[in-house]
RNA sequence: UGGGGCAUGGUGCAACGGCAGCACACCGGACUUUGAAUCCGUGGAUCUAGGUUCGAAUCCUGGUGCCCCAGCCA
C-alpha cells in the first residue's frame, strides 16, 4: 500500500479501527454542470477516486445540478471526459442530484410534518435583512409560526406552479440567532420556473444545493464525503437535515483546495475570460481546464504526479505552476520522440557544398538512449535553415553558437563555419554563409577537434512549414486575484500569452497528429492542435519549453 | 467587538513527546552531438510569548497573522 499519507487517510484508517462504516469507503465527485473542470478539480477529483481506490472502495460521480438556470448538458460531457482522460472510471454510477428530486421533496414535506421547515411569504432582500449580521442576532420571520396544515398546503401549491418565481421559499427552522449563519433558518426550496437539462420543465421549486447534498450522499451510502474548506460551515447543517429525517451519516472532510500562481482558478473568472474573448474559449491551451491541458499536449499522467507531489492539508495555499511544469517535462521527456524543427528560421547557405545534391542521415529518435531502435531519414542539402537566435553577429561572452569564422556543429550532419553575412534593405540578416568541412559528416571529426556548439537545423528545400503557437503564461502576476483597488484580472492577461510563428519542420513530421507529443531539440515539447491541424496544414501547440539555462544566464 | 478553520526553508507537503525530512525552485560542479536530460554537491524553516516535560514543530495558556461565513449560487 501506498506509504505517502495525509490527514485524511489518517481520519479514515481510525474510522476502519473502530468499524465506523465497517470498513467500507466509498466515495463521490460532485462537480456541477455549469463549466469545464479545472486543475482545482482535478485536485478534487483525485482525491475522491484515490482515496477510494487506496481503500478498495468506490467513486460515485454526481453531478450537482440543483440550479437549472447555470446548467448545461454540454458541460455534462466534458466533464465525463475530463476525468476519463485523467484515467478515472465511476462504472455505471453516474448519478444526479436531480434524480432525487422526488424524494427530496417527501423529505421537506417530512420535516413541515415534524414542524421543522415552514413556507416564508420574505422577498429575498428582507430574508437577508432579517438574517442579522456576523455580529448580531436574526429575528423570526413573521411567517415562522405558520401551521403545518397551512405550511403542507403551501408548499404543495408553490410546487404546483400557482406563485411566481422569488415570492416564497421553504426554509428550515433551526435557530435565528445561531453563531454559525448557515443556521440561520436557510432557504431549502425556491421557486424557479426554469427548464432543467434532465428533468425539464417538471419542476418550478428546486432545492438549494445545501438541502441536495447531504441527503444525496447518504442516499447513495457515501462513507466519505471530501470538499473544500469552505463547506466546513455547512457541516453542522447537513448534519442537522440527516439527523431530523434520521438519515445514515456520511463524514464529511474538508481540505484546502488547489490554488496556481500565474493563473485564476474560479469557474466565475474563467467564464469571465471566455465571454470576453481574452482567450478562444474553455479549451484555449492558456487556460487552466483540464480540456485546455489536453489540447495543449501536457499527459495526464504528469498531472496526477503533480497532485500527488502536492499532498493534500487544510493549509490555504498557492503552489508555484513551476512545479506542475517540471512534471509536465518530465513525463514528456520520457516519452517525445525527438524531431528538428526551426521556429525563426534564418537561412544558412554551404558555399562549399554541391548545388542539386541531397544526402541523408540516419537519427535515432530518442539519440540519447543507445537502446533505442527506432529511427528515421534526415534530408540534409545546401541550403539549410537554423534558427535566428543561432547566429550572432557579435557574440556575447559566453556565446557559443554560430558566428563569423566560429565552427559549430550541426546536429547530427556536419561541422560548419561561418563566413559572411547577406542582409536585407533594412538591415536584418537574410542569409548566412557558411563551409562546411566534409570530413566531419554525422557530426564527428576523425582529428577528435572540439566544437562547443551544437545546433539544429532544417533542410529548407524538404523543410515542412508550420504553424506553430507558443505560449506563456495568462498572467504575469504571480497572484493575479491579489491585485491593487480598481484593477481587475482581466487588465492584466499576458499579452505575451501567445506568439504564432511560421516555422520549418524536419519532413517526417509532416503527418504528426494529435495524441503524440514531439520533443522539438533544444526547444521544447509540441503537440499538434487537435482542434486546427490538418495535413497539410500543421498547426503545433509549444506544449512546454525545454530548460533553458543560456536563457536564464542572460537574464540574469 | 459572532462562529468556523489554518500557521514548518522561497513554494508545497512530512515528522503524531525523542537527531526537523522529501519534492520543486535557487546556487555550485561533472558529463554532454539538445546550454535539455542525467549525476554529484552547498546553503536555507518550526508565527510569537509563557507553561508542562529529562526532552516540545508536536501537549497547555495568552497573543499575532491569514482564510471562510451575512446568495432564493455551488
Amino acid at each position: 500500500m501506498d506509504e505517502k499519507t495525509n490527514f485524511i487517510i489518517e481520519i479514515i484508517d481510525e474510522h476502519n479501527r473502530s468499524g465506523r462504516f465497517g470498513g467500507r469507503v466509498h466515495t463521490r465527485f460532485p462537480p456541477e454542470p455549469n463549466g469545464y473542470l479545472h486543475i482545482g478539480h482535478a485536485k478534487a477529483l483525485t482525491i475522491d477516486f484515490g482515496i477510494a481506490e487506496r481503500y478498495g472502495g468506490l467513486t460515485n460521480l454526481r453531478y450537482d445540478d440543483t440550479n437549472p438556470v447555470k446548467e448545461d448538458t454540454e458541460y455534462v460531457d466534458a466533464i465525463k471526459e475530463d476525468i476519463h482522460w485523467l484515467g478515472f472510471d465511476w462504472g455505471d454510477r453516474e448519478f444526479y442530484a436531480s434524480d432525487y428530486f422526488e424524494q427530496l421533496y417527501e423529505m421537506a414535506l417530512q420535516l413541515i410534518r415534524q414542524g421543522q421547515a415552514y413556507v416564508d411569504d420574505l422577498s429575498a432582500d428582507e430574508i437577508r435583512a432579517y438574517r442579522g449580521t456576523l455580529t448580531e442576532a436574526g429575528k423570526n420571520s413573521p411567517w415562522r409560526e405558520r401551521s403545518i396544515e397551512e405550511n403542507l398546503d403551501l408548499f404543495a401549491r408553490m410546487r404546483a406552479g400557482e406563485f411566481p418565481d422569488g415570492s416564497r421559499t421553504l426554509r428550515a427552522k433551526i435557530d435565528m440567532s445561531a453563531p454559525n449563519m448557515n443556521m440561520r433558518d436557510p432557504v431549502m426550496y425556491r421557486i424557479l420556473h426554469a427548464s432543467h437539462h434532465r428533468t425539464g420543465d417538471a419542476w418550478c421549486i428546486y432545492p438549494m444545493y445545501d438541502f441536495a447534498h447531504g441527503q444525496s450522499d447518504s442516499l447513495e451510502g457515501i462513507t466519505h464525503s471530501m470538499c473544500s474548506l469552505e463547506y466546513e460551515n455547512h457541516r453542522p447543517l447537513y448534519d442537522w437535515f440527516l439527523d431530523q429525517l434520521g438519515l445514515f451519516h456520511p463524514q464529511q472532510i474538508e481540505f484546502a483546495r488547489l490554488n496556481l500562481t500565474h493563473t485564476v482558478m474560479s469557474k466565475r473568472k474563467l467564464r469571465r475570460l471566455v465571454e470576453e474573448k481574452l482567450v478562444s474559449g474553455w479549451t484555449d491551451p492558456r487556460m487552466p481546464t483540464l480540456a485546455a491541458m489536453r489540447r495543449r499536449g501536457y499527459p495526464p499522467e504528469a498531472i496526477r504526479s503533480f497532485l500527488e507531489a502536492v499532498g493534500v492539508a487544510k493549509n490555504d495555499s498557492f503552489v508555484d505552476v513551476e512545479l506542475l511544469e517540471h512534471f509536465v517535462r518530465d513525463a514528456l521527456n520520457a516519452q517525445s520522440k525527438r524531431r528538428m524543427a526551426v521556429l525563426q528560421p534564418l537561412k544558412v547557405i554551404l558555399d562549399n557544398y554541391p548545388e542539386g545534391k541531397t544526402e541523408f542521415f540516419t537519427v535515432s529518435d530518442f539519440p540519447q538512449d543507445p537502446e533505442c531502435k527506432t529511427k528515421r531519414q534526415v534530408p540534409f542539402c545546401r541550403e539549410l535553415y537554423i534558427e535566428r537566435v543561432d547566429f550572432m553577429e557579435n557574440p556575447v561572452p559566453k556565446y557559443f553558437r554560430l558566428a563569423i569564422g566560429r565552427e559549430v556543429r550541426l546536429m547530427n550532419a556536419y561541422y560548419i563555419t561561418a563566413t559572411s553575412v547577406e542582409k536585407d534593405e533594412l538591415g536584418k540578416i537574410a542569409a548566412v554563409h557558411c563551409t562546411y568541412d566534409p570530413e566531419s559528416r554525422g557530426g564527428m571529426s576523425a582529428d577528435g577537434r572540439k566544437v562547443k556548439g551544437t545546433i539544429h537545423w532544417v533542410s529548407a528545400a524538404h523543410a515542412v512549414d508550420a504553424e506553430v503557437r507558443l505560449y506563456e503564461q495568462l498572467f504575469e502576476d504571480k497572484f493575479p486575484e491579489d491585485l491593487p483597488e480598481g484593477e481587475t484580472f482581466l487588465d492584466h492577461v499576458n499579452k505575451n500569452s501567445l506568439t504564432v510563428c511560421q516555422a520549418k519542420l524536419e519532413p517526417d513530421l509532416a503527418d504528426a497528429q494529435a495524441g503524440e507529443s514531439w520533443q522539438f531539440v533544444r526547444s521544447g515539447y509540441f503537440y499538434p492542435d487537435s482542434e486546427d491541424s490538418k495535413p497539410g496544414k500543421l498547426v503545433f501547440n509549444r506544449t512546454i519549453s525545454l530548460v533553458d539555462s543560456w536563457a536564464k544566464m542572460q537574464a540574469s
